[in-house]
DNA sequence: CTTTCGTCCTGACTGC
DNA sequence: TGCAGTCAGGACGAAA
């Protein structure tokens, strides 16, 4: 399931195979994933070099020098995989991109919630999927300030916006238990109830969490192409998420479960307030 | 405008 | 062991 760490992790093993290559054939092997792939995927990419990575919230861009971009999202099981493409392709192997190095990358997606597109660099934050995107949580820009202007009016449970990607981007359910927790905050507090000081701990806990959580697939990231050629996918620590029953890590009360818009939350009664 | 809910998809897991 | 049913989840888009 990746979040915005995952993500991170993938764009960066990427970048050391794709960026100063040139890509030497791209094969859509169907029409769709969530959406329609773009057309002509093959005739837009081919013999370009690649100059840049980057992300953007849980999208990755791969920028080419002719000013295109390929615009992808992971969904819930989307997978890059590198190899040298010597070996056979597998289930679910959607595009197959090869590179001027003799290097394959394959994008893996079974449950299809991924997505692919190609849009003009140069306004490709206009592009209708980035444009109402808000603060990436890692930069300067995400503070206290920001999120409680992004919150104070919302009703809805302060779990659900935080994971509204208008307020802040690419805090997947997982990390929203997580950060909640560290925050001591609990997950169905309306948001408009937020104070100053617990949206300081709350900025403050997100920031944490993903760090974290990039550091440690950063660790496994030493050699990129892993023995099955898998990228990023690191094992967590969580101190609450799937921990239903189990004793909260600070006061050892066993931890609860709930669900709020319609996702899995958990949490500690007695230390979320 | 805000908020909720249905939807897409398939593998993993549960229960009988 | 097999099968049916349930769950998981990002994010759009429709509905309330």
């Amino acid at each position: 399931m990746p979040e915005l760490p995952e993500v991170e992790t993938v764009m960066r093993g990427l970048t050391p195979v794709l960026v100063g290559r040139t890509l030497t054939s791209l094969t859509a092997r169907r029409a769709d994933l969530r959406w329609p792939l773009p057309k002509n995927m093959e005739k837009q990419l081919v013999g370009q070099p690649i100059t840049a990575l980057e992300r953007r919230a849980k999208y990755i861009l791969i920028h080419f020098q002719h000013g295109l971009s390929l615009l992808v999202h992971l969904g819930m099981s989307g997978r890059m995989v590198i190899d040298d493409g010597k070996t056979a392709l597998e289930k679910h192997d959607h595009v197959i991109l090869k590179t001027d190095a003799g290097m394959r990358v394959r994008f893996n997606d079974a449950r299809r919630f991924g997505m692919m597109d190609i849009m003009e660099t140069e306004t490709a934050r206009q592009h209708k999927l980035l444009v109402h995107l808000g603060h990436e949580p890692l930069s300067r820009s995400f503070t206290a300030k920001s999120l409680l202007a992004a919150i104070q009016t919302r009703k809805t449970a302060i779990k659900t916006a935080i994971m509204d990607q208008e307020v802040v981007v690419g805090v997947g359910n997982i990390y929203a238990s997580e950060a909640l927790f560290m925050a001591g905050i609990h997950p169905k507090r309306s948001a408009s109830t937020v104070k100053q000081a617990e949206a300081e701990k709350l900025v403050e806990a997100i920031k944490k969490v993903l760090k974290r959580a990039i550091e440690k697939g950063g660790s496994t990231l030493r050699d990129y192409v892993q023995a099955d050629g898998e990228l990023g996918y690191f094992q967590h620590e969580f101190a609450v998420y799937g921990r239903k029953g189990e004793p909260c890590k600070n006061c050892k009360k066993p931890l609860e479960h709930m669900t709020i818009g319609a996702r899995s939350t958990f949490f500690c009664v007695n230390c979320q307030k």
